[in-house]
DNA sequence: CACTAATATTTAATATGTTAAGTTTTAAAA
DNA sequence: TTTTAAAACTTAACATATTAAATATTAGTG
């Protein structure tokens, strides 16, 4: 069998996941700063954020909803809740769920750091055009629904 | 100061770094499990394709084109050059950087699997077309120019 | 009701991500 | 040439990602 490599096989840089990769770390190296100023990684903002939208929700949506594996959410809002950003509580219906929300502070924090990460998603849009990242983010969604085959 | 969320900042489900995530998640999601079977995870990957295109290649510049961080590489390329895959050796004309290339073993685990991996890239362009794929990595490609503001 | 399967979350183990600091080697300046 | 900067990696420390296994609780079955 040789050993040479087929270069038939399409190239890294036609590779979707890749291209998704290099465009969402351009975007966080302008992001993460922000955050980290405050003492914030960028999971622990889509956190804060999503309880932020849905007020009171369940771990598991929370998850969903900030694209985090349930395994890291748990370390993850541990922490958070240590540092009296969000509450946990258990479910009074169903005892397996663990309902979260943001504290009065978490509330604060959110509304203190929202505006800064506001300020660099407009220097974006402005620079690339609504359209275009609109159409981005459709083509995001709906590729979004892939499940496996 | 009011401590209640202000609603005017955008939903999460518009955020482009989250739709870039979600979109990626759920293509990685078919890819993880073939990449796995042989024992590789997703950054092992990138690093054996990247080394398979270009052939020799400096740390930096398989970092850049993998995607992956340089003390991320440092461990993932300690590891495949343990286990034979790659090798690694200092450039003579500047004792600064590292060369990489792959071993025979390294080409034929990555023909050995890149046919498996096509399978599924098929599948995704069939499903949502070249056209519209072609689109998004274009746009991806433009976003990733992005240095901040 | 006892038993089993399914859910929701957490723990554990290993790998990678991220930032800062440390090494070694080159290049540039004084 | 000696000194300083800069460059390319590597190490270290902490946070997250991924998969599998463990826990606890609820839903379904016989």
């Amino acid at each position: 069998m040789s050993k040479e490599i087929n270069k038939t096989y399409p190239d890294t840089s036609k590779s979707l996941p890749i291209a998704m990769l290099r465009a969402r770390e351009a975007m966080m190296l302008s992001f993460r700063p922000v955050l980290a100023k405050h003492g914030f990684t960028e999971q622990q903002w889509r956190v804060l954020r999503v309880l932020g939208e849905k007020g009171e929700s369940d771990a598991g949506q929370v998850a969903f909803d900030a694209c985090i594996l349930a395994p890291s959410l748990s370390r993850i809002i541990g922490k958070l809740e240590k540092d009296q950003y969000i509450s946990r509580f258990v479910d009074a219906k169903d005892g397996r769920r663990v309902n979260l929300s943001l504290t009065n502070s978490g509330k604060e924090i959110l509304n203190k750091i929202a505006p800064d990460v506001e300020l660099i998603y407009n220097a974006i849009q402005k620079r690339y055009g609504e359209e275009k990242l609109s159409t981005l983010i459709d083509i995001l969604c709906e590729v979004s629904e892939w499940r496996g085959r």
